[in-house]
DNA sequence: ACTCTTATTGCACACGTGTGTATGCGGATC
DNA sequence: GATCCGCATACACACGTGTGCAATAAGAGT
């Protein structure tokens, strides 16, 4: 079914139903409409390859995520980000092609060439690692690319993020409420930018609040061990707060843990907020109360980001999505001493 | 860049061009190497969209996803299995293109129709649901189908999942090889038909081991709550086994927190093995032992059943990928009675 | 030396769609 | 009634690649 046998049964040539279901101005409107109406009761749809042959436009986004199997960083985040791009680039009309970074990057082709043979006209990335050989060309990239929690600069290249920032003060608020003045930070390592923008936050909250005595900085590593050891150590240093914020879920879970071995109640002794919402937060005991970011909302942004950059505009190359504060168990009002 | 361009800078029309680089045997040795030194050179590479106009070969796969943002029941599985399907996809010099299958069914457009009009050569669902009102029409699709965890018939529907009965097999005997005789199963509820498969193997093993007058079934409906009410219940009836198996995970924690808060201790009091192997699970206290799905694995089988059906062959409809036993800390060997 | 065969290349068309230009037709203007 | 204008449609070509068939050249056989 093509255009060509519409022409026929309609009795005109393929180029007048080419411009009818096109919308030209150029066809009357009583023969549009015939030709329109036939197309539809035909069930025809057009063929994408001859189209985009000739327009030279492929209607198609591209998405790269890291392919390793023994890291499981994206939790359920991969499948949510996948989620908020599919959706936002097919309301758009737009196809999504999708690759994997894979482990071995040496014979790894180069990710934007790729880009160009498949002609894709915008590119994401999610699960972007700084060891990879290619950020130099991507950072060059002539064809616009979104980059999900991975900062890279570049005329064409877009950054999507949770608000880190925001994200803290929302955790902080949330204690300072429940009458903590006392709260200890429990913080990524220090060559993980995100950890360092969480840490400067809580500095800054802790400061402006009148409360720079107080700051108190345990440093993690991200994991729940790490998490577990520095609770450890400060519980055996016997200066306790009356509240941890930790840099992540897994080491407030750890956290937990320590604190649990040695006999303190959470959230009656301690409270404990984490970060990221992970699912093991949601069915640990108590429930972690945490901070949400929306996975689903990145990924429509970077796709957003795209389309603006392909119409010519000039987005802001940075993205702050905001997170949401979940409330669970394991943070309890204190009475202000 | 096109053949044309190396046509006309070797001397030759385009049809000796076109020819070399797909190998035919109708042109000179000489040449042939000629012009493919002088494509790779100039670092051509073919326009996809005209060569899948005259061909009519896609080179296409498409996958569906559910796209559900309240429900996590996909864990990280979902990109596993994306991440397997991606690059099986990849290495047979398929494209991959990605849809959503959206919350209100009502609207959606018909999957296969949405096939056809992207000239997809074969389709892989991911996440599909039984209340999905396009099933019928994906029984009855003509070109090449594969559902991973869930079963549909159909000429040309195929049915990946991991092997239920081999992983619980799996469980039971590493329960078995520890000295436990005594083993109950917190099962899922009776409407999921793989809860139903693994409470069937339950009762096969137990039955050819002789331990037939120790089957106990507690139903729960794999959330962890229901595990928890299912094990506080066990325990008021005062009748525990030396090891529970659990029909997935969530339930396992569900069990190990009503054990805990009456004073039982994991693993030596009570042994407990879940099913899934999903992260919580990996960050509970004690780590909880469990049998992994390989997703990964699961995905590249999908590819390959769709592989062999466009090859023209007619590979099993159905697959069961082995299922793996991961050991944490919560089974512990007991001396036999 | 002539014919026949075979190897190699060129020619021409096709795939389905979009678009610039030409053509035809009707009506309005003078 | 001749001219002009505008509207609607047809014609023709293009996009880049693949392929059946014809054409040419070279070599082999008699």
């Amino acid at each position: 079914m093509t255009i060509k046998d519409i022409a026929r049964l309609a009795g005109v040539t393929h180029s007048t139903v080419s411009r009818s279901l096109n919308d030209s101005p150029l066809v009357a409107a009583e023969t549009k409409e015939k030709i329109k109406k036939l197309a539809t009761e035909l069930g025809y749809s057009p063929n994408t390859f001859a189209r985009r042959l000739v327009t030279k436009k492929s209607n198609t986004l591209g998405v790269f995520f890291l392919s390793r199997a023994e890291i499981n960083f994206m939790e359920n985040f991969g499948t949510q980000f996948l989620d908020g791009i599919a959706t936002a680039s097919s309301n758009n009309g737009y196809d999504l092609l999708m690759f994997t970074m894979t482990r071995d990057l040496s014979n790894q082709k180069s990710y934007i060439r790729l880009c160009q043979e498949k002609h894709v006209e915008g590119v994401i990335f999610i699960g972007m690692t700084s060891d990879d050989p290619h950020l130099a060309e991507i950072a060059a990239s002539q064809i616009p690319v979104c980059i999900i929690d991975f900062e890279l600069k570049g005329d064409h290249v877009g950054f999507i993020s949770s608000d880190n920032d925001q994200g803290i003060r929302l955790a902080l608020d949330h204690l300072w409420q429940n009458g903590h003045r006392s709260i200890a930070h429990l913080g990524g390592p220090e060559v993980s930018p995100v950890a360092m923008i969480r840490e400067d936050a809580y500095r800054r909250y802790m400061t402006s609040h009148g409360l720079e005595s107080k700051i108190k900085i345990l440093r993690g590593d991200f994991t729940k061990d790490s998490g577990y050891r520095r609770t450890q150590e400060m519980i055996r240093q016997g200066h306790l707060p009356t509240a941890l914020l930790a840099a992540n879920d897994y080491m407030a879970l750890g956290a937990v843990k320590a604190l649990k071995e040695q006999g303190y109640k959470i959230p009656s002794d301690v409270s404990i907020i984490g970060y990221d919402n992970v699912l093991a937060g949601e069915y640990s005991d108590p429930g972690l109360t945490t901070i949400g970011q929306n996975p689903i909302e990145m990924g429509a942004s970077a796709v957003q980001y795209l389309f603006e950059k392909l119409k010519g505009g000039a987005p802001s190359p940075i993205h702050l999505i905001n997170p949401n504060l979940i409330i669970r168990d394991s943070v309890r009002p204190i009475p202000i001493r």
